[in-house]
DNA sequence: GTCTATACATCGATAGAC
DNA sequence: GTCTATCGATGTATAGAC
């Protein structure tokens, strides 16, 4: 049987990393929220005092404003790179689309701190937003991209762009709904690629493809 | 140039309804959430102290939960009151679709607060929680019927399930994304009445109606 | 870089006067 | 039914030792 030492100042053989910080306060804001998450609760988490944890980060706001972003920057490479390359325009959506629901399903904390920043309003956030912003207009000039090509029947791009995000982000932003509705655990390997297939079929309908 | 009294106790002219403080709430509880309305605030909205609330609601659980479950009751009543009726399948859905964005579209803390209830896991609430799974429930019993009488291809219909009330709620629930991207406000009556007609558009395609 | 200790505000909730 | 006053816990943030 251990006794717990009482903490002692002083440098650590091994520090927290600051990527490790930001981990586990992503964590804990999508799951608890800006306003639900303390700085005491993600320094726990970590493993360090909340004081510690306020070395690396000046106050709550700038941590909250770094782990989103990070997660931001993520889903836009992600999704960017599906977009680059060769391949007809419905390809290229799909992948899109795949690369957006594999990075859902593989990074559980992302789509429910994204959506809470929406709910929120994005107000504590401006880079964030402006980045979100950008994603979203990428996705409307596709669609206008599609209409003018023909491939898609002309209708409001920006509705169109709206709807394409609910579909998208929902089922993995409000996962026990999804669990409830479906009975499976959302972020099995086996549902995120049956789901992955179901949303490219759905929006396929919705965006009138074939 | 008036002063303001000092406030004292004793019964007031005219206390302060309990519909009153419930309509408060539900404002409070959906711009800030849960965890970021207190009742002080909550009670300041209201004109009355904070110990004023808690002689309505014993704890802030207590009135989050009465708060929510109003609009739930709104909603599924609105909802089920355009089920019934006769007429084929597709004016059936219509009716429900419409009465749903117009709902949404006149209330705007109604969509917030149930995106935010269902992202924060519905952990709070039984009650509510066993309501909106109704509410999925028939949804899912409508499609299935559909499915039945040859009038919607066949999927999964729990899935879709999910991305049909994704598409309904997202626009009202995030009301600054959606203002940003369509360049308008959203609780507008003549934008309210094209996010309607666009949602019905959206929707008969997803399904595959026509 | 981490700790102890603390300052100071706000939170949910209670007690008791009117 | 509303108020003043207060309690105890928790919140963000800071100061200074090691």
């Amino acid at each position: 049987m251990t006794t717990d030492l009482p903490r002692r100042p002083g440098r650590p053989a091994r520090p927290v990393t600051r990527e490790h910080l930001l981990k586990v306060a992503r964590e804990a804001f999508s799951q608890l929220g800006y306003a639900g998450a303390s700085m005491g609760d993600i320094a726990g988490r970590a493993g360090i005092r909340k004081s510690s944890l306020f070395h690396h980060f000046a106050t709550k706001d700038d941590l909250y404003r770094e782990a989103l972003s990070t997660v931001v920057a993520d889903l836009g490479v992600f999704v960017g790179q599906a977009l680059q390359g060769d391949g007809t325009f419905v390809e290229r959506l799909d992948r899109s689309i795949l690369a957006t629901q594999h990075y859902f399903g593989a990074h559980p904390v992302a789509a429910r701190l994204l959506m809470r920043e929406f709910v929120d309003g994005g107000a504590a956030i401006t880079a964030a937003g402006d980045a979100v912003a950008a994603v979203l207009e990428t996705s409307v000039a596709m669609f206008e991209q599609g209409m003018n090509e023909g491939i898609l029947p002309r209708t409001d791009a920006r509705h169109l762009a709206m709807t394409v995000a609910a579909v998208q982000i929902q089922f993995y932003a409000t996962p026990e709904v999804s669990a409830r509705l479906v009975g499976a655990d959302v972020f099995a390997p086996d549902v995120v690629e049956q789901r992955s297939q179901i949303v490219v079929e759905h929006l396929h309908r919705l965006l009138g493809i074939k």
